[in-house]
DNA sequence: CAAAATATGGAGGTCATCTCCACTTGTCAA
DNA sequence: TTGACAAGTGGAGATGACCTCCATATTTTG
């Protein structure tokens, strides 16, 4: 995926400023607010070289954001060699919602860029997805949490959290959302509906 | 709010082309890849005439926006006085589901709005989170579902569903949030963590 | 019917995005 | 070290979307 090509000591010293500045602006929220050529000026480099680097702005943060998944996954990872699954799970969700809290301005990027062009972005948080998968999958296997959901289910929730994130109570409505996910997942929840299969279709509202 | 200003004939038929014509690509999803000008030539107007009705097309989204979200909020009082609180609750979230799935372009626009521009929309959709916070309030006063967690995190989730619509297993997943919030809403999930309180702040990940 | 009020539409100004290429900088072999 | 070729740079300017402005057209009213 990451074929390394032996960039040129140059063009690798102005890749790094424009990623550090990227990462700057990305954390304080402007990214969008910030012509793109300024943002070049502010990072040292002619417009031309920008664009050679990162041909769209959301090249940019893709490659910003990689590092931050990266992390994530790591600390996935730590959780569950440290926890029983059930326990990292939970740990790493009310984590989560902390991290976004400390960084809003990175979480607002990342929503922004996830509803304009989810192309590049879904691809590179699908390793955070297949981590907190793997999560699931030993908690399951562990017997306390359900089978019946899928954890892309747990993913779509974290995203509305991110994707939320202005809203006026944000914290207690997050940290909400969190609680009814983990109480959802026990699987004596599970056993409480014991019909299994849920109706896909039924009345629509119509619009 | 709508002060019904008496809008001259022809500006009624003007503003009515525009939003029939709105209503259309929006549902087709193409509402940001349409330069706004050529917007305004298809509904057969003029680009001042656009402006002079929808200064942005923030505020075009929004018109069309308002309809919807008033035929939701009376889908949800029409299952309030037919149902149990519970069982309302249960059959609206389902039914967004399926009226998201039914209207992929237009939940893909509105999430995109959601995530660039929150002001007017968020303010739009003030009436439909009221709708549901007295839905769950009422299920409350049931004593069916637990009174410890906020209805914004309903709407954060119902959030999260909507702006993931283009995830491959969107259907499945979906549901499953939505059966993660009903069985985390219902009551005895509460009496099951009797400790009350979660701790807000733990370790974060650090990136 | 005339005139006053109201609305129209599209030509053109403004500004962010992105391309292109003459020039600079790094690399490598001799 | 040095020359020569490859790799990279930067910013002037083309492009094209967004929005304003106002001479003209349409309604309404007295």
């Amino acid at each position: 995926m990451t074929a390394d090509k032996p960039l040129r000591a140059d063009a690798q010293r102005k890749r790094d400023a424009l990623l550090a500045t990227a990462r700057e602006v990305f954390d304080a929220g402007g990214f969008f607010d910030l012509r793109f050529d300024d943002f070049a000026r502010l990072a040292g480099v002619g417009t031309g070289t920008l664009y050679r680097h990162f041909p769209t702005r959301e090249a940019l943060a893709e490659a910003v954001y990689h590092g931050e998944i990266a992390a994530l996954c790591d600390r996935v990872r730590q959780l569950q060699a440290a926890l029983p699954a059930a326990e990292a799970l939970a740990t790493f969700l009310r984590g989560m919602v902390d991290h976004i809290a400390a960084h809003e301005g990175l979480a607002r990027t990342l929503s922004t860029l996830m509803a304009t062009r989810s192309d590049a972005l879904a691809e590179g948080s699908r390793a955070l997805e297949q981590a907190v998968t793997d999560l699931v999958a030993a908690a399951v296997r562990e017997g306390t949490v359900r089978d019946d959901v899928d954890a892309g289910a747990v993913m779509m929730a974290l995203h509305g959290i991110g994707a939320a994130h202005d809203r006026p109570g944000w914290r207690a409505e997050a940290d909400g959302v969190i609680t009814l996910v983990l109480d959802g997942l026990r699987s004596s929840a599970a056993i409480r509906t014991p019909s299994g299969r849920r109706g896909a279709n039924s009345g629509t509202a119509s619009s």
